[in-house]
DNA sequence: ATATATAATGAGAATCGTTACCGTTGTCCG
DNA sequence: CGGACAACGGTAACGATTCTCATTATATAT
């Protein structure tokens, strides 16, 4: 997308919060726009230079996330979490609550489970990336949640 | 699975690699068995008791993992990533490589998102789950690391 | 244009999750 | 039993993130 147009429907959605769009969280999002992937704080900081400090970067990103303008990848906050590997639990994908966090395993019919063996497969032909592992992070709200 | 069976195979793989199945390894693979998805030191802490100490906690699942018993839930080494929310970027998928660590973001065709998509919704109605949206992370080797 | 209210900033302190260290304890094997 | 080595537990250290608060910038009303 041109620089341009991404900080025009940047700027109105902030507008629309009454979220000022300023230097700061303009250098975050172009730097965000720079590059592919997610980065880390400390990543966008070392990109963007001195001119946003550490406090303000986190700070201007917990804006930006908040106005729904940059989504964490993965929404852990922060802390690592573990389960049993999958030659014990058997293969099975995430069913993740946006309301109380909670992250449900959930196992697919093994038909399903070919569908999506034969989409990453795809996917990753067309990037030269070998595949050895894959999962489906599904988001949205559980039964308690709703 | 039956919590005996569940030890016997951990004890027969950690057994291979020369590494004990003591008390409190024990203690850590019995409550990652004794719930559903993935749980943080401090839940599992709060889960075990003081009979494993926190530093003994986190050892134990860096053994562990080492030893793939456990899996961390996406390898975000403790660190938050974040790129531009999907109605800047447009829907993607992300391909993680396990040797660098890098996310790259890629897009598939209408096809296969449709694919997803009616599968998401498939598994979500099964578990009487509300999905709003979905992720599908592929793990493995990037063009650079293979 | 100026005054006033409010939003945003920057530097540093404080906090939180995690890791490292090190002396002690437990286990295996002769 | 005794030596070698693995595992443990408490505490200090570390790095990432958040909080605090005084200062600066912005918008609006006059």
């Amino acid at each position: 997308m041109a620089q341009a147009s991404l900080h025009r429907q940047v700027e109105g959605h902030l507008n629309e919060q009454e979220v000022r769009y300023t230097k700061g969280r303009r250098a975050v999002v172009t730097a965000l726009a720079d590059g592919d992937g997610p980065r880390s704080a400390a990543e966008l900081s070392d990109q963007i230079g001195t001119s946003v400090p550490l406090s303000s970067l986190y700070r201007t990103l917990a804006v930006l996330e908040g106005a729904d303008v940059v989504t964490p990848h993965f929404a852990t906050k922060g802390l690592a979490r573990y389960e049993l590997a999958e030659w014990l639990t058997g293969h099975h994908h995430h069913l993740v609550c946006i309301e109380c966090g909670t992250v449900e395993d959930v196992e697919v019919s093994a038909h399903h489970e070919e569908q999506v063996t034969a989409l990453v497969d795809s996917i990753a032909a067309s990037s030269a990336f070998t595949a050895t592992n894959h999962a489906l992070e599904i988001e949205g709200t559980c039964k308690a949640c709703a």
